[in-house]
RNA sequence: GCGCCUGUAGCUCAGCUGGAUAGAGUGCACGGCUACGAACCGUGAGACCGGGGGUUCGAGUCCCUUCAGGCGUACCA
């Protein structure tokens, strides 16, 4: 149940019936619904909502707002409502106060959905996929790698949350250029190490990373020097064969650390193999969307509104990323008919997905394109003591997501890259390890911890948390225990904005002040020693307080801790 | 040049479909455990919301313009 959403439209209601009976009395020129919306002041001293209404009518009505708000408040029915009492305030706010009976049902709703508390169907069961990570296989895990992870990761629990179903999904690059040009600078390290470091030279645009070194040692290891003397072509085949599977699973192993599982790992070559980015090209084809230039078979794309075309096939007759793309996301809702897909990208593919969306339009795949949304991280921002550094795959100069997990813990990890994914992230390596007391996660952390210590000791004295419904909680009327309280009633709604949104990091936010409103609350308010009815009232707050948290941090994948 | 993202307190960031006196955290200065966890709480100082126009009862939020930074604009992915 979302308490917001009760107490927001009990209020729409009683207003639109004072203006039905204001204006059945004559008392206004007409009937006809306001425009207002009801929302949570910021001050609490304006009231638990606020109503716009009587500012927003102000022109139809043609008289003042505070006019407007007089008279529809003389007319209110607030009987059988949550609603305690409504005052008029500033420029013709409605300011309305919900009663104990409110405050006391938000609490026993949570106490009754547990660990379900704040899932709602908005989703009505829609199966979606979610995308995300999907590195190259060519080389570790970057920072990069960290927060699309969490991103895709915490917006897939949040969906699932909102009632969706969802599928995780990891795109694996294991074909094409990138892929012979890692087969091609194993080659070079294997010949360095078989011959000397002066034999060959490293390839233009190749992988200097040490992992690639690290790879030609493991042949050399198993194999000695017997590739030394076969057909390069062969001999770039067998390191890849050997290579990406290496790598596969050591990311599989890496992201696993990093408490991330996908439902499925979908290998490029697959597409290649069944053929059938070849038939989707020709799809393309037969609909008069190519032409040929240059001996390469081009997409056009500027028929659909792109900036720009595409190559579809190159002149050496291998598909192009963006052919092989539009393939696979034609698997994803022809093949696999999932009813939404988000793929979560970095920065620098936003242009990718502008011309790509494009693409999707075409009337020759079948796909509705407003099923696909693309998730554009910005770039993470890589200091030491305020200086920029540059990173590249290529360069491999990069810190892998698994030295950063070496450093600092998969909490504070998980919960410091959950943030808004239109801001360009700073993250800062001289702080990296002092990351650990700043993080804030670990604010919320210890609130949680705090309440099973106090709920142990409670029980310990001979006070075991009671079921809500056999408490009094309408003596909860202080305000740091309302403060506490509201927020909590908050949560389906933030959920439901995240997914909305998709916006993962609204959770973060939500959970951060709700951990703030109990660590107030356990200041303000004592529980041992309190006559029985607020001892257990108190007790039982505290309980939800801890259930909420826990969801919160389950969602982000971020661990309660019971002691710290 | 064109496209996308960003510009809010010293620093890192919130600000929901326009709403009341622009908020946190951190840092700084103070104060709070003979009381359920002080990894906590409270008080104070700190903001021409990048600049300039416009829309209206009302703009950090919408529109135009301008400045600054990031990322794109490959027969790489």
């Amino acid at each position: 149940m979302n308490y917001i959403d009760i107490a927001k439209s009990q209020i729409d209601s009683v207003i639109n019936k004072a203006v039905q009976t204001a204006a059945e009395k004559g008392l206004i020129p007409s009937g006809d619904k306001l425009n207002g919306i009801v929302e949570i002041p910021r001050d609490t001293a304006n009231g638990d909502y606020a109503a716009t209404h009587a500012m927003a009518g102000a022109k139809t009505l043609r008289m003042a707002p505070k006019k407007i708000a007089e008279l529809l408040v003389s007319e209110m029915e607030l009987d059988g409502t949550y609603i305690e009492k409504v005052e008029i305030a500033g420029p013709g706010f409605m300011n309305f106060t919900m009663n104990a009976g409110w405050y006391g049902d938000v609490i026993a709703n949570i106490d009754c959905e547990g660990a379900d508390y704040g899932r709602s169907d908005i989703g009505k069961g829609e199966r979606v996929m979610v995308e995300f990570v999907s590195a190259n296989p060519t080389g570790p895990m970057t920072i990069g790698n960290a927060r699309g992870g969490v991103l895709g990761d915490t917006l897939a629990s949040v969906l699932d949350y909102a009632g969706y179903q969802v599928w995780r999904e990891f795109y694996v690059n294991n074909a094409g250029n990138q892929v012979d040009l890692f087969g091609k600078s194993i080659e070079a390290r294997y010949l360095q190490r078989c011959l000397g470091e002066d034999a060959v030279e490293f390839p233009d645009n190749g992988y200097h990373g040490d992992d690639i070194r690290a790879l030609a040692e493991k042949i050399y290891e198993k194999d000695g020097d017997k590739y030394v003397n076969v057909p390069s072509e062969e001999r770039t085949a067998a390191f890849v064969a050997f290579g990406l599977p290496h790598n596969i699973a050591l990311m599989q192993q890496h992201l696993e650390r990093y408490r991330i599982h996908f439902d499925q790992w979908f290998l490029e070559s697959e597409l290649h193999e069944s053929g059938y980015v070849a038939e989707t090209v020709q799809l393309l084809a037969d609909g008069g969307y190519t032409y040929e230039k240059d001996g390469a078979l081009w997409l056009k794309n500027t028929a659909f509104g792109a900036d720009k075309d595409e190559v579809l096939r190159r002149s050496n007759g291998f598909y192009t990323y963006y052919a092989v793309d539009i393939a696979y996301h034609r698997n994803k809702f022809v093949v696999r008919d999932f009813d939404k897909v988000i793929d979560v990208w970095g920065a620098d593919h936003h242009g990718h997905s502008i011309r790509f969306k494009a693409t999707m339009t075409s009337p020759a795949l079948g796909i509705d394109p407003e099923k696909l949304h693309f998730l554009i991280m910005q770039m993470v921002r890589l200091t030491r003591d305020g200086e920029t550094i540059k990173v590249s795959k290529r360069t491999g100069k990069a810190l892998t997501l698994n030295d950063l997990l070496d450093e600092i813990s998969v909490d504070a990890c998980r919960f410091f890259f959950n943030a808004k994914p239109d801001t360009h992230l700073e993250f800062d390596l001289g702080l990296a390890v002092r990351q650990d007391s700043e993080n804030p996660v670990y604010y919320v952390q210890y609130a949680h911890a705090r309440i099973c210590s106090l709920l142990a000791a409670l029980e310990q004295a001979g006070y075991p948390v009671k079921k809500a419904c056999d408490l009094d909680l309408s003596v909860l009327s202080g305000e740091t225990e309302r403060e506490l309280i509201k927020q909590l009633s908050l949560l389906p709604e933030e959920i439901k904005l995240a997914a909305r949104d998709y916006d993962p990091s609204r959770i973060n936010r939500y959970v951060i002040e709700l951990a703030a409103r109990f660590h107030r609350f356990y200041n303000a308010c004592r529980i041992k020693g309190e006559e029985n009815a607020i001892l257990n009232a108190r007790l039982k707050l505290a309980d939800v307080t801890r259930q909420a948290i826990r969801n919160c941090l389950s969602i982000i994948g971020v661990s309660a801790p019971e002691k710290m």
